[in-house]
DNA sequence: ATCATAAAGTTGTATATACAACTTTTAAAA
DNA sequence: TTTTAAAAGTTGTATATACAACTTTATGAT
């Protein structure tokens, strides 16, 4: 049988496949940094945000993170089963005092973490994100 | 409470909160084109490649898609489940002639999806994207 | 040929992700 | 103030992801 297409397309060129790879190998960077705290990437982000701009609502934290409601709220849920935030004061979320003391403690090997992919990118590859990011989401 | 080291940290620099970001952007534009075959960008991207380089092992998988070994197995499940793909010549994984044939006909609408991200990106931001993945995995 | 070790593949489990459908809250109109 | 509609938030469900621990297969030494 003859597959035309197929012979035209190159899985090598795709770029949702590319992405998916950066996402995992930066992923797995960050991870060794952050496990020992046992916190996740996406929780990581949502604490940091909430410990540094105070309190958001939950769907302007999912337009700040361009990620799907139920997929936010399941990660809130998380952080407020720990104690790390909180929603007393609804619609508004907010970092406890053990989430931000948390965030604090986390900052050194969350900037090693980010030397090592500094180091790896290069202030040429770390702009290069910058662009791609700006194509996809002021276009 | 003093937090002096989130004082020193911006989460808008953090690499992995734009590459997970990155991600949902660019897998929500290909979603929007894959999702009438049933089929997800992960298991497409097994599916191209396998069944255009003809039949993988599946640590060949791995490190080609940057993968863990039991996320490929996951995706590798599903795609045999559905007769797309075949282990009967262990340990090699092929596709299967309805793997072949499905991949084939996904090619326009993929076509479609590159299309509309490219567009988006430019040629500046595709390269740049090549970029930072090179610098990621070839340093 | 056999044995031991390493590598590859598989499975249990937890978290992330998103769609669809639902419930609750908010906002605007009457 | 009340009603209606829209928006925001929640939940059920399916798939993706990765770690740890296991089983199976392959490889090298004897």
């Amino acid at each position: 049988m003859e597959f035309n297409n197929l012979a035209t397309a190159d899985p090598r060129t795709c770029i949702s496949g590319k992405v998916m790879r950066l996402n995992r190998i930066t992923a797995n960077i960050f991870r060794k940094y952050l496990s020992p705290f046992n916190i996740t990437d996406s929780q990581l982000t949502v604490l940091f945000i909430l410990s540094k701009m105070g309190g958001k609502k939950q769907k302007e934290l999912s337009d700040i993170m361009v990620m799907e409601k139920s997929t936010l709220n399941r990660n809130l849920q998380r952080l407020v089963e720990r104690g790390l935030l909180t929603k007393d004061e609804f619609p508004l979320i907010q970092a406890t005092q053990a989430g931000k003391k948390l965030a604090n403690e986390m900052v050194p090997e969350w900037q090693k973490a980010m030397n090592e992919i500094q180091n790896l990118l290069g202030n040429e590859g770390e702009q290069a994100l910058d662009l791609v990011l700006h194509q996809l989401q002021n276009n």
